[in-house]
DNA sequence: TATATAATACATTTAATATGCACCTTATAA
DNA sequence: TTATAAGGTGCATATTAAATGTATTATATA
């Protein structure tokens, strides 16, 4: 019997799985919308705002805010008091619209690296595809506002967002 | 006006995203438990064959028929003439619960790295866990079986299984 | 007893994401 | 009108996870 047997120690096996999530790119993009939901009407947040506020690094918000400009759901300004706001209410944006913009790549598997032999017979696609759908409908039925409910007042305190 | 702007080229990001997908891993995993199902009854299986037909590093199909054969879906047999089989019939196979086993994280956000500020009012872990809740389930209305229906013959074909 | 096979361990390579840094553009307030 | 503060753009680097590579060990059978 080996050290590790005697031990009782679970087997390596090199490399283990992480996936199938969402990368922070798209987790960094609503915790931004969620921080301008909060936010006074009038009042416009920075970069440099939300990169100190939740320890994202500027390079990131940065990219993000332009997405969101770009994608109309943001209103941005540059220059000396410049900033950005939300362009629309937290009702009308749809929390698996919102997935579906940031994330970049909602296909489950690939098929094509390398070309996968079986792909002229093979179903799994199909039914993977039905399941990302199924994950996607499922958030769908929730808006910013749904992720505000009931918390907005904890929220705003722990964000530290001044309301004068 | 800039070169790039002149003639219409999209920005550049830095590093754009692709994620929320399953891994090869699984994909692979698949894909072997799809050939084994095709295979005359009585026959077996070894690593190497399934690296090559699909054309897939000898280690990682290690890895998978030593996680199958652990969890009891598969036969493995060592020394020569050993090799591996299907322990279950393809209708006794759910997809659903083989991601499951193959996938190692399907947790969709992480919300620990680093700790994010806002979790003890946040919502969005609730919400993306009933969105992955559903992927599975949609996984989960089909079996092995329904992968090979109406495509065992392609497939054999394809995979070059020898039935005699 | 030689050989073929799975099991285990660990090192290396590859690929994607996240971050860092520099500079450009734009708007405003002093 | 000019200094400054903001977003926009481009590219380089660091970090991380996955995939692969290489050995070696354990086991069964011809």
């Amino acid at each position: 019997m080996s050290v590790k047997q005697a031990l009782n120690l679970t087997p390596s096996f090199g490399s283990l799985k992480k996936h199938m999530q969402l990368t922070r790119y798209t987790d960094y993009g609503l915790r931004t919308l969620i921080y301008l939901a909060l936010l006074p009407s009038g009042r416009r947040a920075s970069i440099d705002e939300i990169s100190k506020t939740y320890d994202i690094s500027r390079n990131n918000v940065n990219k993000i805010v332009h997405q969101l400009g770009k994608a109309g759901i943001i209103e941005t300004k540059r220059g000396k008091g410049g900033g950005f706001y939300l362009k629309k209410t937290p009702q009308e944006l749809n929390i698996g619209e919102l997935v579906v913009l940031l994330e970049n790549t909602l296909q489950v598997v690939e098929c094509t690296t390398p070309k996968c032999r079986i792909l002229p017979a093979c179903k799994l696609k199909v039914i993977l595809g039905q399941a990302t759908q199924a994950f996607l409908d499922s958030l769908k039925a929730y808006t910013l506002a749904d992720l505000l409910e009931d918390e907005s007042k904890a929220l705003i305190q722990i964000l530290n967002i001044q309301c004068d």
